[in-house]
DNA sequence: GATGAATGAGCTTTCATTCAT
DNA sequence: CATGAATGAAAGCTCATTCAT
């Protein structure tokens, strides 16, 4: 009984978050636009219309898919910042997370990679456009710190390296899905030397 | 009357590519798919039946308003490495252009950057995809001519280095647009350094 | 100068002939609704705004095109009734004019077959639906002339057997178009023997 | 309970059916260019685009529609064919058939009348143009075989009469819609004693 | 007489969403 | 939980028609 009843809380669970998963995956391929509830539906094999019993909107499906993940990057950022003792440290550190977390998560990194504008336009998805605001601040707060203690160069614009940064690390997923996988330590470790290196006097 | 004849003659071909550049700016703004032939219409002044008097299909604008550039930047990028001394000097050259031409049409450089998938998936646009792949062999060509020469590290994941840095420019655009601008000369010289920098030994 | 006035007369009138001969292949083709006047333009060799110009609507093409070929059959229909020497003749002679007809305008013939429905309910087209309508009314006439003069059968269901006859007879435009092709008087002694001795004792 | 089971079983089918019956009607009166899919729609009780969650295309409900009867039609002929005694009671049994299937389905009978050349040119509709000739070809053999046994007359053009007997068939619907109606035996009757009587010697 | 450009209505089709069963 | 059927709004596109040049 004990196990009926923790297979049925698995259960519970479960459909939703089957959904999601199957949901970012075709999201991730033809985009939200592109991908139909129709789409989604089908390939968690359940009617389009049997979606609106787990959740409220498409939209709904988007954010809660995209949501856990981004916050929880966000608040490893956060303790990452927190517990770095240097900038360098933490910079590559704050890549390799990254690449990680994309590694595991890639069609939610592809989804964040190519539809930030709809998380501008589209009102339900502004939590995820604000903490990637807000990721981004952190980036650039630590680079600036670096460049106070003479970690890194002054000479540079800080805004446009961070950002450059940024989507070198959004397009990661690519690496993770498709042919021409690669370890997620391999990829971590080239971005890492890219953008530390190119920081460095 | 040489005024009046030069004005016709800039009017003919003028309708066409007045659409073209207001479709670049509705799409750049809401995405293929979100641009529908009426925004573009009403941003053209025209109602989007009328659309299609110029031209054949919503697809057709896309390509026609994305291939002129592509195919310039690419063939700027082929006079590039057959005229550049070294791989440090074309690589250079190729990150400078690319960051101008960005800079001359941001529209479209936000919907290269955006709908890459498009462009594979829908068949009318697939020499967008062929130009863009060829341009990113290109790349990593001059980088590989580079390690060859001496001139770059050997220890990089050359795929990888070169998909980052392309990420980095498709997202300059950003600069050029909406608040926060920059001079694409800033630009250039801040990937420049960035890039080639983080290549040199 | 009588050679210009005349050729000019001639091209007078020729245009808007032309045209309706050229229509008359188009609409024969793809039916009324099927032939746009872009198609017609196309083929006639001008812009289909430029139809307007001649035609006050595409409905007024279709009229002109149609009535002058019926309202000459039905007075020759009209004409041979009043002449003939006997129904049998009557009939034969009808039959005959008809295939010629036909042959000689096959287009109108077949638009004639297969859009009987549109000319009951285009108000405009009101008067083609009316000759023909007083066509059948004089096939049936000449056949119950024939019944009670005793040349016919009078054990016939005269609207049947009139209206199987008159399909027969919108059908061989078959033999005046295309591959398969009949020379008017083979088609014209079929069709009279075939419905003529069919009335026979 | 049993009843309940039955009146379930047969709504089961019975909404694609009723919307094709329905369509059939709307499509008879207008064509298949002139029925919209919204006038189908609305005589089916339903909007436009709720037809689409039965049918992929409009094009589909034509062949829907029209596919069972005319492949119905075919194969009675060729049993009438092989089993008949003489060429003459096969062609008697074959008009008399198809007046009877006429009179069942006088809406299917008048688009496949008037609507020939959509089959010939609208891909989709092309198993409906191959089973009309293979119809065709069938009477054409059982007219020659009875030109061989001396049953019917050898001095005739078979192909001429056999299209000009089909296209008195395909009319035959008008007798079984709107005003002036017979009864099947009695069109029958009068189609088989004209084209019979008019093919013996 | 003809063109080039546009209108406006209407077309087929798509799609997120709803709801009785 | 899921299905089957539908809604209603909107999409891309077509087409007869108009009109200034």
């Amino acid at each position: 009984m004990a196990r009926a009843a923790k297979s049925k809380a698995a259960a519970v669970t479960s459909r939703r978050d089957e959904i999601i998963e199957v949901a970012a995956q075709v999201i991730a391929e033809r985009g939200i636009k592109g991908a139909t509830v129709r789409d989604i539906g089908q390939a968690a094999g359940i009617l389009s219309g049997s979606l609106y019993y787990h959740f409220d909107s498409k939209e709904q499906i988007v954010l809660e898919l995209l949501l856990p993940s981004i916050e929880e990057q966000y608040e490893r950022s956060l303790a990452i910042r927190a517990q770095a003792v240097s900038p360098t440290a933490a910079l590559t550190e704050l890549i390799r997370t990254s690449v990680h977390e994309t590694a595991k998560h890639p069609n939610q990194a592809v989804i964040l990679r190519n539809e930030a504008r709809t998380f501008r336009d589209v009102e339900a998805l502004a939590p995820v456009a604000e903490l990637r605001a807000k990721t981004v601040a952190l980036y650039v707060e630590v680079v600036n710190a670096g460049r106070k203690s003479g970690e890194f160069r002054s000479d540079i614009d800080v805004d446009i390296v961070v950002r450059a940064m940024f989507d070198g690390l959004l397009g990661a997923a690519r690496w993770f899905t498709g042919p021409r996988r690669r370890k997620p330590e391999q990829v971590a470790a080239a971005l890492v030397d890219l953008y530390v290196h190119s920081l460095q006097p």
